[in-house]
DNA sequence: TTGATCCTTCTCCCTCTATT
DNA sequence: AATAGAGGGAGAAGGATCAA
């Protein structure tokens, strides 16, 4: 019954597409008289239903709507179709209702401006090289300009160094004037678009980084976190590779006495609180619920 | 110089699926 | 349609290292 209905849910949906799709089937192999069935004897009658769900939908006055009549018309075409052509038009929907999410969400994630923070290098390199590299290959242009680079005259320096000051302070301006035009609840909204949008265009190579926002609210640390933290910060680690610290601190944390975890259990229960009043004081709504999760599932 | 990666555990939060 | 759980990806911390 569902692999039916789905289809049919989606066909509805799909609107104006589907209704394209379906239409031209439907019309020349189908008269526009379905709803009755000749008799023998030339005469007619009104017919049954097609299926169960077929009704059309009346608006407050008893009237059909013309969009109702519309999707009733979409729906019935729908189930005259060979199951191949179903099949097709389903496929359709669900492309035409991703390509539309995506759409949605990339309106969501908002486009800030870049805020390039450039070096003196940086500069340089984008000041010179062009006018070097033609013929020569770049690694080379480099190189002469490394060269170059390192001895430049004082002045030359100091013109560099305005020239780098200037444009990053306009581009930091440019780029917080931009943020500042959007609420934090606006920014946490895109970035939660843009994870998504990572997810879904991960094989297309579109980035879609989070926008960086002081006011964002940082999450909460779980004990973990708190505990790695810590370690990291006592000095013991400096000049070890994270990766390698990251496997000792686990091994740490997990011989830790039930009383010596609890120590963590409670800050990272503290900084959960902080983030739940973060979260109200900033976005002006409550921190979604997720305990909820763990709660049993209802009884069937 | 910047940004990504490494590597761990835990939590958040989204998507998908199942159920009512 | 609404709701809830399962599953999974991301991000939270740290500094060294590598590629571009």
């Amino acid at each position: 019954m569902l692999a039916l209905r789905l289809p049919l849910r989606l066909a509805a949906r799909a609107g104006p597409s589907n209704a394209r799709l379906a239409t031209p089937v439907v019309a020349s192999s189908l008269s526009a008289s379905r709803s009755y069935r000749t008799k023998a004897d030339g005469s007619t009658t009104p017919r049954k239903k097609e299926a169960a769900g077929t009704t059309v939908p009346k608006n407050k006055a008893g009237l059909i709507s013309k969009t109702a009549a519309k999707e009733a018309a979409a729906k019935k075409a729908y189930k005259l179709l060979s199951p191949e052509e179903q099949a097709a038009i389903s496929e359709q929907a669900k492309e035409a209702k991703a390509k539309e999410q995506i759409k949605l969400l990339k309106a969501k994630a908002l486009s800030p401006p870049k805020n390039r923070q450039l070096t003196n290098w940086a500069i340089y390199v984008r000041e010179n090289a062009k006018d070097r590299a033609q013929g020569s290959p770049v690694t080379t242009v480099i190189k002469q300009l490394a060269e170059e680079f390192k001895n430049l005259s004082t002045r030359e320096k100091e013109h560099l160094n305005h020239q780098v000051n200037e444009a990053n302070a306009k581009s930091l301006r440019e780029y917080e004037e931009w943020l500042h035009g959007h609420t934090p609840a606006e920014i946490l909204a895109a970035n939660n678009a843009r994870l998504q949008l990572r997810n879904k265009l991960a094989d297309t190579g579109n980035k879609y980084m989070p926008i960086k926002d002081d006011r964002l609210v940082k999450r909460a640390r779980g004990s973990w976190i708190i505990f790695h933290s810590e370690r990291f910060s006592s000095g013991d680690f400096r000049g070890i590779k994270a990766g390698d610290a990251a496997k000792d601190i686990a091994v740490e944390f997990n011989a830790l006495s039930a009383s010596e975890r609890k120590k963590y259990e409670d800050l990272a229960a503290k900084d959960l609180e902080r983030y739940a009043r973060e979260y109200r004081e900033i976005y002006g709504v409550e921190k979604p619920d997720w305990s909820k999760k763990t709660k049993s599932a209802p009884s069937t």
